[in-house]
DNA sequence: AAAGAATTTCTTGTATACAAGATTGTTGAC
DNA sequence: GTCAACAATCTTGTATACAAGAAATTCTTT
């Protein structure tokens, strides 16, 4: 479990450096930062390996860690590498998933389309989540599905902005449709297709990320 | 860089883990680590953190890290993460990879074929992994390329263990050639399909893993 | 005044000291 | 003899002290 100090801190460090609070190459000063929270440096320290080794921060020896934001080229990438997770474990879960949690994904679904009628982005925003980890939960692979969180989690910021452009979340509760067709009737291709079209980033929403990433 | 010796530590240790020197459950004791590199704790608690993040160990808070080899149901995890992961390279390597090094590709599965002829395993065990480094390169995904890496290296102990089963090379090098084959002509279906069929573990495969598992 | 060398200051990396929780061993009651 | 409570010991987690390298500042030289 999380229980010492220095966990804590890195999963504070971690939002701030998500909430943008840090500019680009700025460097995380362990001194201020101990003051910040009351603590050492060395819980500090700690924490802020944990930030390099996820790759939010970049080390240079002897010289303190600076924040490292991706730029449009990584991010795209790292869109990529998560639709093509996603498409594994939507292959996996096509043959894998009991018909009792794909009635919980259809369940989650209709939640995405309760928030959408409400005009509820926050709301959809999370049921969106919600169904997305049913479907890594259905691969039946901890292994994947804790990669598939992981990379998730770093992009959470990013998904975020997309969600805010008209039109994106009708059009991504009708992807869920077909996705949810696909692993009822367990064709694996289909699904891993359906899937990686619906994480992956190209023509408008390439735009939108992109503009995302001034602000 | 690699220039703190925490860091130097941490490699060992990693290669200690790998090599089998510790049993499964045992604890990394800080001191007797300490001791054994001629550093003070603090080095050896961060090179223990990088472990536990890698999940090589595990952590319980105020009773130690403990080192954690993967079960059998963990193994074909991975191994079944690794496959989709280079299908999804195979995918983009097909459309992306330019001629030239499409042939830096086959005279990689040349090299390979001279090792057989030599019956040199150690040396097919090398080429080989430049063969598929040389497709993960190929995607034109840095982010990917890292992480198809990252699984590769963590899985190594248990790929050497597989080659040394009768036919194993000569197989492997069959499906090297349908690989090229179809990264050459641009079929990124093909060529993700056969490198997730060369790098699934079922049938014979399966276990020759787990048989490997219990040396 | 500008450039370069030397020194001072600052920051990281490592060692050591201390605090707090966990484990183990002992003692005593039943 | 077994179990529980208490004490002693050990280990981790955190704080502080020290060492070494990097950056900044000052002083010298031209």
């Amino acid at each position: 479990m999380d229980s010492k100090r220095a966990d804590h801190i890195a999963d504070t460090i971690e939002e701030l450096v998500f909430s943008g609070k840090y500019e680009n190459g700025q460097r995380l000063d362990e001194i201020k930062l101990a003051e910040h929270f009351n603590v050492s440096r060395t819980p500090v320290r700690e924490a802020l390996q944990k930030l390099v080794l996820s790759g939010m921060a970049e080390q240079i020896p002897r010289r303190g860690v600076f924040v490292r934001q991706p730029g449009p080229v990584e991010l795209l990438e790292m869109f990529e590498t998560m639709a093509e997770l996603e498409a594994a474990c939507g292959r996996f879960a096509a043959l894998r998933m009991p018909d009792d949690a794909v009635d919980r994904l259809a369940e989650a679904n209709e939640r995405c389309k309760d928030a959408v009628r409400r005009e509820d982005a926050a709301g959809y925003y999370l049921e969106n989540e919600a169904f997305h980890h049913e479907i890594y939960r259905g691969a039946t692979n901890s292994f994947l599905q804790n990669e598939a969180l992981r990379l998730q989690n770093r992009l959470k910021p990013y998904r975020r902005v997309q969600l805010r452009f008209r039109g994106r979340m009708e059009q991504s509760l009708a992807e869920h449709e077909a996705i949810v067709d696909a692993l009822r009737s367990g064709n694996g291709e289909a699904a891993a297709n359906l899937l990686r079209d619906h994480v992956t980033v190209q023509g408008e929403k390439f735009h939108q990320l992109i503009a995302g990433l001034k602000n």
